[in-house]
DNA sequence: CGGGCCCCCTGGTGGC
DNA sequence: TGCCACCAGGGGGCCC
């Protein structure tokens, strides 16, 4: 499940392979991946353009095409971006090939079909698809920013977390590492937090997120970079997915609760 | 305002 | 071996 930082991940990687490239035509395999415009539109916006840029808000993806707009890409849950001579088999989930001039082909592959690519003009255009809240790993993202985000609210905290209009990129996997790294429960009020817990929690995320990016993202099963390869943060993860299992700081099981619909994995000794 | 539920969707898992 | 219910979840929509 691609969140921040494998999205950001994607970023990096897939830019060497499609910098300076122009796109000489467009396949749309699945016409409900793309939204809010016609293939036949996306085509004329898109074919001749040529890369010059990438950015990321949030879990969206901003591919930009010099003097033209953004090819926005959000890969949901099973999205993926692969870089593949033209002349190789469709995969069989492929929905979208863009054509590059040097033979290869940017295509968006998406087993679960969630994955969606808007196209926007400008960058107030992308900032208008991509509609979050502030970027955690920003220097503008502070523990003052952070209690401005959770202040006043009566949400649980971890469904406060996931909601991308106030934080930008944080999704189930993360959001319970932060959880754990801050000593948190996910179910407390978001406002109820104290400054000190604010503090931890703003850490939380951070440590969370780059140790992250430093380790090329998560995989759990469809999670590649834009080489094809996967993460290794699976390997580094303290409590996602270990229900049952020791606390790795106080050696208790850690439980499952499901908050905001989402299976959620706590501590119950070191997150109060 | 917030919680809960449904939907989109496929593949993996476990029960029988 | 096969069939089937169930689960995973990002985000949007809807109702209460």
């Amino acid at each position: 499940m691609p969140e921040l930082p494998e999205v950001e991940t994607v970023r990096r990687t897939l830019l060497p392979h499609i910098l300076g490239r122009t796109i000489c035509s467009l396949l749309v395999l699945r016409e409900g991946s793309v939204a809010g415009i016609a293939p036949a539109a996306l085509e004329a916006k898109v074919v001749g353009g040529l890369f010059c840029r990438a950015v990321r808000r949030g879990k969206y993806l901003g591919l930009i095409l010099q003097g033209r707009g953004y090819l926005v890409l959000h890969l949901r849950m099973t999205g993926r971006l692969v870089v593949r001579p033209a002349s190789e088999p469709h995969e069989k989930h492929l929905c979208l090939a863009l054509g590059l001039d040097d033979g290869q082909e940017l295509r968006f592959v998406d087993q679960r079909r969630f994955g969606k690519v808007y196209w926007a003009d400008s960058q107030q255009g992308f900032a208008a698809v991509a509609k979050v809240g502030v970027e955690p790993l920003s220097a503008e993202f502070t523990p003052d920013v952070l209690a401005r985000c959770l202040r006043g609210s009566r949400m649980r905290l971890k469904a406060a977390l996931l909601d991308q209009g106030r934080l930008a990129g944080l999704g189930n996997i993360y959001a319970d590492e932060s959880l754990f790294r801050a000593g948190i429960h996910p179910e407390r009020p978001a406002g109820s937090l104290t400054e000190i817990e604010v503090e931890r929690l703003w850490r939380g995320i951070r440590e969370a997120l780059t140790a992250a990016l430093e380790n090329g993202g998560t995989t759990l099963r469809d999670y590649v970079d834009g080489d094809g390869r996967p993460g290794s943060n699976q390997y580094h993860l303290l409590v996602y997915g270990k229900a049952g299992k020791p606390c790795p700081k106080c050696g208790s099981p850690l439980m499952r609760l499901r908050v905001a619909g989402r299976g959620t994995v706590y501590c119950p000794g070191c997150q109060l």
